[in-house]
RNA sequence: UGAGGUGUGGCCAAGCGGUAAGGCAUCGGGUUUUGGUCCCGUGAUCCCAGGUUCGAAUCCUGGCACCUCAGCCA
């Protein structure tokens, strides 16, 4: 469901878009896909790539390829591309039956580099990697060409056969693509097409044992499947050239030719974007895997309890350029709260409770009384609360000795119990520590449900539970991962963990909830009031039930003493 | 110092020669049985310097800064 009220905003890539559709480039067509290599799980820096891609071919009428770009077997798992397309489903997009694999195209491939081949245009290579490498020069210093270089077709032909057939070990020759080995752009200086590398492949097993580089696939998979804009981030911009050469050469009239656009990869505040640095997130333990709630994963952040929604909406409000850039965070945890606002029901839960005791309230009895499930959305109902004389509030919302505008309760004060009754501290009892054991109270009968007859006015509105009529649950709180906005620009010698957020996870296990949160089911989210919003963990069990929270609420009070020093 | 990119308020980002949208954040104020939500209000002359023009963030010239590229990774 789209907001009306929000239009999609525009960016360079739809301009584009549009302009090869009015000018007919590819008969109008428009063929996106989201190309994926399975080495990982998806973060939310794909999801706004994904976003991009498939709102692109729904906006345009045309379609989205999801694609697994398996080209190098050492990295990839079969882990990975079902957590892949859990994810993507997830989002809320749909491929169809357009779920493809470079793997399947190898033959396609295998052909085609046969093709250059025979055109003089890639020859077999016998340097080892360092050669390689030595032989390629530098930005500024041209590269030396390879002795293999010189090679005829039906030798190259032969060798290129043989490696194929498993006649050479690992790493003993490539095979690459005939350019120029003095072009100032690297990418152009005779780069490898094929290297050799017994790797059991998730999908193609043992069948092969060459396999091709990303440049060699990744255009040539476009062009299989009739992609038009090949959408990848700017980092590929240097590749494009390359990509065009390559295509060049096997492009037939008629056909769609894909054209490469690239866009800027979203950075985040507050976390790390990159794989290998997530990957080693979870290897050392970290966290607790690539869904841990503090991930920025999609499983991470779906486990925390954000919505598919809501990432859509954060993706679409980033906008797309070709800048660099660096999100705050806090832009996604706003997408969250403006969805979840209108969506999560209201309950009540103490997260750190202290006994209140209402001297004036007969013992032994229960009220039932009329709770409100969500005041932005009156078609959510209300249900029935649970008040007795001993009820459990927030030890937060208890000072002894307030601050200036601090106005819950206090010695002497009157606050309202929300949906209950005022109630105004008359005392508090010890334990042997000094700590306070109890808040004594009275209430005022004439109060009901919280509004009071004679009109006067509480400044403060605390939630509660009653300590008879309700349950323990457990809740986990969780905050950034990195307490650096910019955990990857480490200073000299420094690294990116240096500043993990030794608080990013804290276990609260004692706390009280409202008895209609015991039918509560994994993943459901709600929000407690006043304390943020938090979503079942999918791990709890009918026995322990588990909280997440998902973010908190925007908290001005929080705000103003921060600003008060 | 080679090639390719980018530079608009704290963070994103529109703008495409006619006199700086919007969102987030911040700070004020109002409403409120969540210190939530909601509603109002709050800030830039566009990296710098020249030039073209009646008029430039938008065009030209020259600087400066930052990013990407020297994997048989993607």
């Amino acid at each position: 469901m789209d907001t009306p009220s929000r239009s999609s905003p525009t960016n360079f890539i739809k301009d584009i878009v549009e302009a090869d559709i009015q000018s007919g480039v590819n008969g109008g067509s428009v063929v996106t896909r989201f190309p994926p290599e399975p080495n990982g799980y998806l973060h939310i820096g794909h999801a706004k790539s994904i976003c991009l891609n498939f709102g692109l071919a729904e906006q345009f009428r045309g379609r989205c390829h999801l694609r697994m770009d398996d080209t190098n077997p050492e990295k990839e798992d079969v882990e990975y591309t079902d957590s892949i397309v859990e994810d993507v489903r997830w989002l809320g997009f749909d491929w169809g039956k357009h779920l493809y694999y470079a793997s399947d195209y190898f033959e396609q491939l295998y052909l085609w580099a046969r093709l250059l081949i025979e055109k003089g245009l890639a020859y077999v290579c016998d340097m080892t990697p360092d050669e390689v490498s030595a032989s390629r020069g530098t930005p500024t210093v041209p590269g030396k060409e390879s002795p293999g270089r010189s090679r005829s077709v039906g030798e190259n032909l032969g060798l290129f056969e043989r490696m194929r057939a498993g006649e050479f070990p690992d790493g003993s020759r490539t095979l690459r693509a005939r350019i120029d080995m003095a072009s100032p752009n690297m990418h152009l200086r005779d780069p490898v097409l094929y290297r050799i590398k017994r790797a059991s492949h998730h999908r193609t097993g043992d069948a092969w044992c060459i396999y091709p580089m990303y440049d060699f696939a990744h255009g040539q998979s476009d062009y299989i499947e009739g992609i038009t804009h090949s959408i990848c981030t700017l980092e590929f911009e240097v590749h494009r050239p390359l990509y065009d050469w390559l295509l060049e050469q096997i492009v037939e009239p008629g056909k769609v030719r894909p054209r490469q656009i690239e866009f800027a990869r979203l950075n985040l505040s507050h976390t790390v974007m990159s794989k290998r640095k997530l990957l080693d997130l979870v290897r050392d333990g970290h966290v607790s895997g690539w869904d841990d709630p503090r991930m920025p994963t999609i499983s991470g952040l779906r486990r925390r309890g954000y919505t598919p929604e809501s990432i859509r909406d954060f993706a679409e409000r980033i906008g797309v350029a070709r800048a660099d850039n660096l999100v705050d965070v806090a832009l996604l945890e706003h997408c969250l709260r403006e969805d979840l606002n209108m969506r999560a029901p209201r309950v009540m839960a103490v997260l750190d409770p202290v006994r209140l005791v209402i001297e004036n309230y007969p013992e032994g009895r229960v009220e039932e009384l009329d709770a409100v499930n969500n005041p932005e959305d009156e078609s959510m109902g209300s249900r029935k609360l649970l008040f007795s004389r001993v009820i459990y509030i927030e030890r937060d919302d208890f000072n002894e000795d307030p601050p200036p505008k601090y106005f819950r309760l206090a010695p002497g004060r009157e606050v309202r119990l929300k949906f209950a009754y005022y109630v105004t501290c008359v005392g508090v009892t010890r334990g042997d520590d000094g700590e306070i054991e109890e808040i004594r109270c009275v209430y005022d009968p004439e109060t009901r449900g919280g509004w009071s007859k004679d009109g006067r006015k509480v400044k403060g509105t605390i939630h509660w539970v009653s300590a008879e009529h309700s349950s323990t649950a457990e809740v986990r709180l969780y905050d950034h991962l990195f307490s650096s906005p910019e955990p990857e620009d480490a200073g000299e010698g420094g690294d990116y963990r240096d500043s993990l957020n030794p608080e990013s996870l804290r276990v609260a296990t004692q706390c009280r909830i409202e008895p209609s949160l015991a039918a509560a089911v994994p993943g459901a989210r709600y929000q407690f009031e006043r304390l943020g919003y938090f979503c079942v963990d999918p791990d709890s069990d009918g026995t322990n039930l588990v909280f997440n929270r998902t973010v908190s609420l925007r908290d001005s009070w929080a705000r103003m003493r921060k600003g008060a020093g």
